[in-house]
DNA sequence: TTCCGGATTACCT
DNA sequence: GGTAATCCGGAAA
């Protein structure tokens, strides 16, 4: 498992892409899922797209925590998204896990990710479970109970680097109207479960 | 207290 | 490629 020093020794930009090709680990009651990080976004200080932009309130209060922190947010009403806190602490940065590459836990991956559509009861293919930071949340089994758990000290961590020396995208965020031009969304060249190329 | 819009996804054509 | 679903947090009044 990846050490508390780890989420402390970078800035936020630099761990966005420090976490790339990691194990995302959640062991939980219902069995174990994980998956590799391959995809991540970055939000700053001074960054208008960053939920702790203006200051700190109650919901985004886990972005100040230690980093490492784990901070999970409801967005369109439905969805949940997943961020690691960053930066330091007091510091109101996080880096948000977009995909992954599913390694254990497929099929329990696929019952909780049908639990949450309508009823299809469709089989996602592989590349579906993970593809996208709400969906990704689903499959792991995140909920906001996980909010100011440690990465590194839970239930949820993160493994070393099982994709060594990718090579990584640098580009814009998606799905944001404020700081759209900014270029911190990283992914891994050429991987299939990225969200988006 | 009211109002607005969002770090998305699934399903349709 | 377009859009409905769906509701909470935060800013303004």
């Amino acid at each position: 498992m990846l050490p508390a020093e780890f989420y402390f020794t970078y800035d936020t930009l630099t761990l966005s892409q420090k976490l790339l090709g990691c194990e995302l680990v959640h062991d939980s009651a219902e069995g174990i899922t994980a998956g590799i990080i391959v995809e991540t976004e970055g939000y700053l200080v001074g960054d208008p797209a960053c939920h702790a932009y203006r200051n700190k309130t109650k919901r985004n209060a886990p972005m100040f925590g230690v980093p490492g922190n784990i901070y999970v947010y409801q967005i369109y009403g439905m969805y949940l998204c997943v961020n690691i806190s960053s930066g330091g602490e007091g510091v109101g940065e996080a880096v948000l896990i977009r995909a992954l590459q599913p390694t254990q836990g497929q099929e329990l991956m696929q019952e909780r990710r049908s639990r949450h559509k309508s009823a299809s009861g469709k089989v996602l293919k592989e590349k579906d479970l993970c593809n996208g930071p709400a969906k990704l949340v689903q499959a792991m089994g995140i909920t906001k109970l996980h909010n100011n758990f440690l990465v590194y000290n839970s239930e949820i961590y993160c493994n070393e680097p099982i994709l060594a020396d990718v090579e990584i995208v640098t580009t814009t965020r998606i799905g944001i109207t404020q700081g759209a031009d900014l270029p911190y969304r990283f992914y891994v060249k050429g991987n299939r479960f990225v969200s988006r190329k």
